[in-house]
DNA sequence: ACCTGAACACCGTTCAAGT
DNA sequence: ACCTGAACACCGTTCAAGT
């Protein structure tokens, strides 16, 4: 839908808007899944030459990094509890479930400097985990740390889980031809006794269950590095 | 260099061979970077037809899979401390390095049942660790959701600085255009604080001082529950 | 038994020319 | 001011035909 040419401006009038490219990509996604959105399926999907896009979006990541801000913007904070480190663990799950709807995300996330690229929404999302960290004492430095190594192990589940659902939802079966007979090995004892229950093991949700194991073992490492007490960590 | 044709075979002889594409592979990226290692491009390398190449590897994620075989065998294991907790972190440590060392190596690593791939060099990186969080007392159950959790966490942070320093290595000046000053913003208060600082900040290496944290909260959550004992963790 | 070129079905992106 | 087709410089992979 070309919006009505503005009085006052000249030329030839425009045939789509960012906000068209952006709900296009959208339902794109939400149809064929994120795989199949490229370029030139997307400028078919609104009727225009691939090349006009160019005008509308600097390049590919320029495109993903909108549709990212756009879906930070609509995402749902969990109720936040009282005690920091409870905060901590529910803002990073709702991260967590963001990125694992969205595992697309999570790829443009891998840029270096992408938080210089975000916008207030999902920028209040680190806020919030900063925050908790100082509240719970955490210095600054020390928080922003906090964040950093929770940020490492969500984006890290995130995409092994990604890449695992997209060999199932493809004709791949690369999964079902893995034998798993490698572990059967004299020198490998421990995981020759899981061997048979691995798949079944590593299809587990365990990420919520770490997730703490993770906050409290940062937590527990910052108090002891300010009270210079000697924990185990401290020893190296 | 072609090998010479065995007594008793017949027909065209071989132009190449398993080892001479895997050994022209990682000269490729070692001279040109892993990003520019193409089917097309190694076999020019080999001075052969693209095609011919799929006679010997069945296609890119075979070939993938060959190279980090080979070079998880080649992989020198730090001395083994005798205390769990302590081989645990120095065995997830250098699983660490040589992956943050062949970053390709962690994209190959996110697709499902890589496990059930690999051979038995790489596999007992994972034994390692498995064993020694059943060394600590962690059930069998227990030390494979260990490891799955370090796994996350070092994949996560691997495949962030890869895409990092692909960033710095290329033209791209995304990173020095990205002013953050999007930071700056009331509503952000604790960002605004250590916005000039963040970039410094995010470069710091915090993996090492973080994985203790880690697997310092994993055991402790294992011991807890198998004790019985209430955590706060375990209030869910 | 092994190798090959041509072809298929794509990518992201640039750019001079058109309306 | 905006849009376009043609082109550039690539990908991985298949397959019938050749040696």
């Amino acid at each position: 839908m070309p919006p009505a040419t503005p009085p006052g401006r000249t030329g030839r009038p425009p045939v789509t808007s960012r906000a068209a490219i952006v709900s296009a990509a959208r339902s794109l996604i939400d149809r064929d899944g994120w795989e199949q959105l490229t370029i030139r399926k997307l400028a078919a999907e609104l009727n225009i030459g691939p090349t006009t896009l160019y005008h509308y979006v600097k390049n590919k990541q320029d495109l993903l990094l909108l549709l990212l801000n756009e879906y930070a913007a609509q995402m749902a904070l969990p109720d936040l509890p009282e005690a920091p480190r409870d905060r901590i663990v529910e803002v990073t799950q709702a991260l967590h479930d963001m990125l694992a709807a969205w595992p697309w995300a999570a790829e443009v996330l891998t840029v270096d400097g992408f938080l210089g690229l975000l916008d207030e929404p999902a920028l209040s999302i680190v806020e919030l985990i900063v925050d908790a960290a100082v509240d719970h004492g955490c210095t600054l430095d020390q928080a922003v740390d906090v964040f950093r190594s929770l940020w490492y192990y969500t984006i890290g589940e995130v995409l092994v889980r990604a890449h695992s659902s997209r060999g199932h939802a493809d004709g791949e079966h690369l999964v079902q031809r893995a034998t798993f007979h490698n572990l059967e090995s004299p020198r490998l004892p421990r995981l020759s006794a899981v061997a048979s229950r691995w798949r079944a093991l590593a299809a587990r949700d365990i990420y919520r269950k770490s997730l703490e194991a993770f906050v409290d073992g940062l937590l527990a490492q910052a108090t002891a590095a300010r009270t210079g007490q000697r924990t185990r960590s401290a020893k190296r």
